[in-house]
RNA sequence: GGUGAGGUUCCCGAGUGGCCAAAGGGAACAGACUGUAAAUCUGUCGGCGUCGCCUUCGAAGGUUCGAAUCCUUCCCUCACCA
């Protein structure tokens, strides 16, 4: 049952924002080795938001990392102020869940999140375990040990204070039910992006007026999206899901640009900053093309959500597509039925719609109009061509949507 | 509660009676160039089998031959005062 514990501290530093304070965290870990005692690792998550993309991973890499060298890590679901919900409205992702709708989206992060932490080794834990049975007597308790001067120190209420907008109470409980969870957990180190430092320091203030040993925080960076400027996001549409499959997943990174390249190897990879070192003279020289660099991220990040094998033949159906402008192996079939044939024959820009390439007869229009839609490779630009059936032709619109008919 | 400003197509933002499906920018999409990079350039960017018609400018009514633009009521947002 022992565990081995053994500490890369270049690794588990990798990447981070602040680590405060420093020399507590380097003296946790060294003594955690020394005495082959893992520490709590804890960090949490929103039971809203259950669609893990690429800028998730950052954080859950970096619990894989301590995961690796043996200490133990916490999942944990803020399932119980996501039921409450915020009143004040001003956040719109705050809305009230059920417990069964918690649960359901703490099952499709596990699903999710098990692509990179190991089952096996990482504990699941929902706040409402202890939330749910403090009675009001246990909650003034807890808030007496906080003040709102200090509270008010946090960005984004002071800034509110002072112009004088609103401040809900319960937004003052967020941070001290968060910092609550690390009481219960006996966290040594919590972890979140960059904009949780206020939180993640409450939890280490109220360890320690509940007696407890405090936790050291760590803060990693968000992510910067595809489009290079803001953080990675589902509604920015600027993401990339861990769910998507292989090849979209290794497109989207080829997308972003040259100067994004190399945050993201810091970020969400483990090639040694010596490599990256190393890569980044040689494409200075010209001894290395970008090209190639991002290929080799492409695969990386690839390999992490499924395997080396997948992330192969990502490239080669990348490189079919792209480099040779072929067509891919694996098209998605569309059967026309026979119900909407018109003598035989379907117009383009009705099957451009109806097989969803297009939003309205409109768009589909436009596309043919601009070039963008071809017929096993040739141009369509006549906007009333007419396909005649049975047909087993590729339809590509743009340069990676394809179906192939069927009928 | 009082006063002032405002709500325009995905976003920002012009437009204050017909020339407005509505300037300009951003985003997005397609094309060229490439390395599905960036930058740049071009085109498109409400719906309709599209050179015409239909539905849009917070909501509902009204004035007018004609309204995003004027009037009435309502809803909402913001600023300042209390």
């Amino acid at each position: 049952m022992q565990k081995m514990i053994k500490n890369d501290i270049t690794l588990l530093k990798r990447g981070t924002e602040e680590i405060l304070p420093e020399d507590d965290f380097d003296k946790k870990v060294k003594e955690s080795e020394e005495k082959q005692k893992p520490l709590i690792i804890k960090a949490g998550f929103d039971p809203t938001a259950p669609d893990i993309h690429l800028g998730h991973t950052v954080l859950i890499r970096k619990m894989k990392h301590f995961q690796q060298m043996g200490h133990t890590v916490v999942f944990l679901i803020g399932d119980f102020t996501g039921m409450i919900g915020d009143p004040t409205g001003k956040s719109e992702t705050r809305k009230k869940l059920s417990r069964e709708e918690v649960l359901e989206n703490a099952e499709t992060y596990k699903k999710q999140v098990f692509k990179i932490l190991d089952p096996d080794k990482t504990i699941i834990e929902f706040n409402s375990k202890w939330c749910s049975k403090m009675d009001f007597a246990n909650v003034l308790e807890l808030t007496s040990h906080y003040n709102v001067a200090r509270m008010l120190e946090r960005d984004d209420f002071s800034k509110r204070y002072k112009t004088g907008k609103s401040i809900s109470i319960i937004e003052f409980m967020y941070p001290l039910v968060q910092g609550y969870d690390s009481v219960m957990l006996k966290a040594d180190v919590e972890l979140g992006g960059t904009d949780q430092k206020f939180n993640l320091l409450v939890g280490r203030d109220l360890q320690k007026e509940y007696g407890c040993s405090q936790q050291s925080i760590m803060t990693v960076p968000l992510l910067v999206g595809l489009d290079g400027v803001q953080k990675m996001s589902k509604s920015l549409g600027n993401y990339i899901g861990i769910d998507e499959k292989p090849a979209d997943i290794f497109g989207k990174v080829m997308s972003i640009s040259d100067d994004l390249m190399f945050t993201y190897f810091n970020l969400v990879t483990d090639v040694p900053y010596e490599d990256i070192d190393d890569i980044k003279m040689k494409m200075q020289d010209g001894a290395v093309h970008p090209r190639d660099v991002k290929v080799r991220l492409a695969k990386d990040i690839c390999a992490q959500f499924y395997d080396e094998a997948v992330a192969d033949e990502a490239e080669q159906q990348f490189n079919t597509i792209f480099v040779k402008k072929d067509v891919p192996d694996d098209i998605e079939k569309y059967k026309i039925e026979n119900d909407i044939l018109e003598e035989g024959k379907i117009w383009i820009i009705k099957l451009l719609v109806i097989a969803g390439l297009a939003k309205s007869n409109g768009e589909a229009r436009r596309l043919i109009q601009g070039g963008g839609v071809y017929l096993d490779g040739e141009t369509i630009l006549d906007a009333d061509f007419e396909l005649v059936l049975p047909s087993s032709s590729i339809i590509k619109v743009g340069k990676r949507r394809f179906i192939k008919i069927v009928c």
